[in-house]
DNA sequence: ACGGATGTGCAACAATATTGCAATTCAGAT
DNA sequence: ATCTGAATTGCAATATTGTTGCACATCCGT
């Protein structure tokens, strides 16, 4: 079992389950590229669909993962980098998102700047998706 | 019957049925907003739920509108300005959606720089989300 | 090792989306 | 104005994605 996923679980006041740890795993071995449900299912194949909903659910309210808009219609959850809490994401870097694959990876280099909203908007938080093909399709 | 609608069809290659007209004329008249699929099956009791999916993808298709992603997790679809072709959309503004209402607006006037990605990747469409609360709901 | 809080798995259901096919409608040619 | 092939529609069936309630199992601090 590696050590370091206890570790994150316990940082971030999650109990550890298999389930958890599983997923878990799986998100990190991802690196850096966004995983639908689906595929998870997929890829975890003895897991119980709907505890994998509430896993994910339960990962993003604590601040573990965050969801990936792109628009192939189906959610997808990266792992966060650092510094997401409970009370706050700071997903602030783009993704790309292949056309052909339909993969979707997260470019950390490139993050959003701020952006001047009309009058009476508030902004929380920018999403920025980079769609078109990837290097392995191109 | 509104003869913008009739030469918007015409300009794109679309034959012109009652449903096509309809559902133009509500996506213009949402005058910059997204809608999304229950949105419009709501404001057209009597439109198949079929035809106007298959209605919404010709529409993409041939470059008259174009799917806006948010977090929330239903397409949303929203009039192309200009210059959309079939091969080609432009649809190089920014997009907000409200948290509170859950209504998704075009900012014509935040449009998306070009940005550096990685090797052996191309980018054919940017989108950029910006999340929080809309004016009217602040 | 215990016990309360938390998480899981099943069932049922709701919402969203796709495909095939027969019948209808559209638009250009006659 | 009518005909005709091609495009579009409507219905049925089915797939996919997501939610809720509840009984039972598991976790972890004590």
């Amino acid at each position: 079992m590696d050590q370091s996923i206890v570790d994150i679980l316990k940082d971030h006041q999650l109990r550890r389950t298999p389930m958890r740890v599983e997923v878990l795993s799986v998100l990190i071995n991802a690196n850096g590229t966004a995983i639908a449900h689906p595929e998870l299912e997929r890829m975890l194949p003895d897991a119980d669909r709907i505890t994998l909903y509430r896993t994910l659910k339960t990962f993003e309210e604590k601040g573990l993962v965050h969801q990936v808009v792109d628009t192939s219609n189906a959610t997808k959850y990266a792992l966060c980098r650092d510094h997401c809490t409970e009370h706050q994401h700071h997903d602030d870097h783009a993704h790309f998102h292949c056309q052909d694959c339909g993969k979707t990876v997260c470019l950390d280099n490139i993050t959003t700047n701020t952006f001047q909203v009309p009058a009476g908007f508030t902004v929380s938080q920018t999403h920025l998706v980079l769609e078109g093909t990837c290097d392995s399709c191109s």
